[in-house]
This record gives C-alpha cells, structure tokens and sequence, in this order.
DNA sequence: TTGAGGTGTTGCATCCATTGAAATTTTGCA
DNA sequence: TGCAAAATTTCAATGGATGCAACACCTCAA
C-alpha cells in the first residue's frame, strides 16, 4: 500500500536526483550549491536532508545497492564450486550491474564524468567500493572455510577487483566507448583470475 | 642557508603536526577543530592554511611523498628484468617505507586508528594510493614497451596493491601486530605475483 | 645601522555544508 | 470534521575553507 504520503516523497527524490545531475552537468560539483537544488526541486534547503544525508550522496545514492546486488554473487557458492568459478560469477554480475542503470544516459555520463573530475567524489567512490570488497572477502573466507586463509581470500578478491578497476578507470581515462570498457573489464578480471589459479 | 625564517616555518609546521595527532589522539578527528590545534600550535585559525591546506592534510602530509619514494622501485628497470622482479621490488620498497615513519610511534599508531575509523580519512587514504596506482601502471607499461598492454599493465599493479592493501586492512582490522602485518603484506604480494606469472 | 621591500600573520567578512530545535503545515484516518 | 503523526520549514549555530586588506617582522643592500 503505496500512500499518496509515500508517493510524494519518492516523487520528490526523483526531483532532487534530476535537478542534481541537471545542475551539476551544466555547471559542475563544486559550483552548484545544494540551496540551488533544493530551489529547483521546490523544497528547502533543511528538508532536503531528511532525503540524502550529504550532497555526495546525490551522486552515490543508488551505488551501495548496485554493489550488493553485485556482491550477492559470491555468497551462494555451489557445494564443490571452484574459486575461479565464483569470481567469474562476480565478474559476471558486476557487469550486469553496471549495465543495468538506474539513471538516464545522460545522468549517467554526468555522474562518471565527476567521479572521475572531483577528488571527492572519486575517493568516495573508492571507499565504498572498497568496503564491499572487504565484506567480499571475509563471505569469500566463509563460503570456503578450511580451504583459503582470510589472506588468500583476501589477496583474491583485492587482486581481481584492483586488477578490474585500475584498467577501467585507465581507459575512462583515455576516453574510451562503453563496450570498450567492458573489454577491458573482462580481460583484466581473465588476467587476475588467471594468476589466481594457484588458489583453486 | 637555512635563514630564522624558514626555520621558524619548520618550527611552527611541527607543532602543528604535534598539536594536531595529540589533540586527535585524545579526543578523536571530528572532535577537535581547527581553533583547537591552530590554538595549541600558537597561530591564528587562519594561518593554519598557509601551512595545510586542509585539516585532512595533517594527517596525509607525508603519504605523497612516502607513496611516491616508494613508486620509483618501478622506475627503474634494469634491461631485460622480469616483470615479477619489478614487482617484488615495488613490494619491497613499500614495506621499507612503511617502517621508515616520520612520525613517532605513538602518532602513527594514532594515525592508523583515525584512518581506519573515519571513513572521511579511509577514502581519503585510498584516493592518494590509486592515484599511485594508475601512476605506477602507466609507468610500468611504458617501461615494459611492447611486451606489457595498458591492460596487463594495470591488472597487473592493481592485482598486487589491491591484494596487499586488502589483506592488510582486513588484518589492521583483526587488530594484528605490526609484524603480523608485514608477513601478511608479503603473503598477499606472493599470491598476487605468483598470479601474475603468466605475464612474464 | 637603517629603512625599503618582501614575506608571513592576523582579523574580518563570507560562503557553504551540515545539524539541532522549535514552530508550522500537511496528511491519514477515526 | 478534527486530532495525532509525519513532513516541512524557519531560524540559529558550528566548523571548515577562502579572499582581502591591514599589520608585523625579517632580510639585505646601501
């Protein structure tokens, strides 16, 4: 039973996140004031704290969920399942989540422009991603109790993602188009995952 | 020539440094502000930022520099060297680093807590390592011209720093002694570059 | 030794994100 | 319709950060 209540205030987020991203495409992070977002989507500057806890947030508002989803991948483990197969899965997963936007083209391409641009955003970026990796390999220690130290696990998970994520981030950097990019992903997790084979 | 200027400069720089770890040590980062240590250190709030330029900087102000120290293990390939060898000797040089502290023993156990604690510092702290990181790739690639893609060369780095920054966190955590950490960090790398084997 | 020019410091005003508290409005429902 | 809960707003305050202009102090040349 969605409430009108309800209703409203997802409507309202909506407007937030889209006059964010309007503002911050047309003139940048730092320049757009979060009294100009909350003007634009007719609230005031306190309310728009009981919708996201800081401006960053706007940016990263859907990014832990999608890191989740992602991460879900390695909790079920098939009995007997290789470690390469599960990291394959994450792989797999990670990409699908990538694909699967919650924001527009545009607002996507804004958002990684400045995570990419802004030293904040792009540190926040990497704690969050960080933090799942952390959670990442201590389920990884679990789903294969007695078979791999926490510092195998560890090394593992830090390995394929690092590995993954500098070479996207390299290419983002060079400008390359989105298959591209997924290419790269793929092959850096093959390189890692490959080197990984000592584990298995 | 170290004129009275500069060395009153050094002097001031100190005490700010010493002000800032003793007053974060007894109350916590966000707990003390600016006036605080700008107080404790005898200069103005506001002259604070012509010797920092933020208050996360006192605690970051040497890690450009230990980061980099320890980058250019990579630099210098000796004709023909293995890419595993490069690697270990980055490894090397960033445990050498690690023990080789500005700090004192008190200030940079007070450090590793504040940066494990406030998540502000921790994505802070990973936003200088990948900066290194994506550095040390592009470095690398050059280095190994032809033989090493930008994608080898970033898997590559991103595998060994992601394993050792990750196994290392995730034992700070466990709350582990320093030499735990260091067999730790070893531990990582070799996992990491016996990985990477199949790139040489 | 002295004073001119430069460099470092400071106070002040201002901006902006963020938070607390109290007052007010809106909404859901009896 | 009218009340209680929830959402919104207003107002005030804090703390980090920055620009600016006045001021204090070194340094070095004459």
């Amino acid at each position: 039973m969605a409430g009108l209540r309800e209703r409203k205030k997802q409507r309202t987020r909506q407007a937030l996140v889209q006059a964010a991203f309007q503002l911050f495409g047309e003139r940048g992070f730092e320049e757009t004031t979060l009294a100009d977002i909350a003007a634009q989507a007719e609230i005031s500057t306190r309310t728009f704290f009981s919708y996201f806890a800081s401006k960053d947030d706007l940016i990263f508002h859907d990014t832990e969920e999608r890191l989740e989803t992602a991460a879900r991948a390695v909790v079920r483990r098939t009995p007997e399942e290789p470690l390469i197969d599960v990291l394959r899965r994450l792989v797999d997963a990670s990409v699908e989540s990538a694909l699967n936007q919650t924001l527009g083209k545009k607002e996507a391409a804004v958002r990684t422009r400045l995570i990419l641009t802004e030293p904040s955003l792009q540190a926040r970026g990497l704690h969050l991603l960080f933090d799942t990796q952390l959670r990442l390999a201590r389920t990884l220690h679990g789903s294969f109790a007695g078979e791999l130290s926490m510092v195998e696990a560890a090394a593992a998970i830090g390995a394929l993602i690092g590995a993954v994520k500098l070479a996207v981030v390299a290419d983002l950097q060079d400008d390359r188009s989105f298959d591209e990019i997924l290419d790269t992903a793929r092959r850096a997790a093959e390189i890692a995952i490959s080197g990984l084979r000592s584990l298995a």
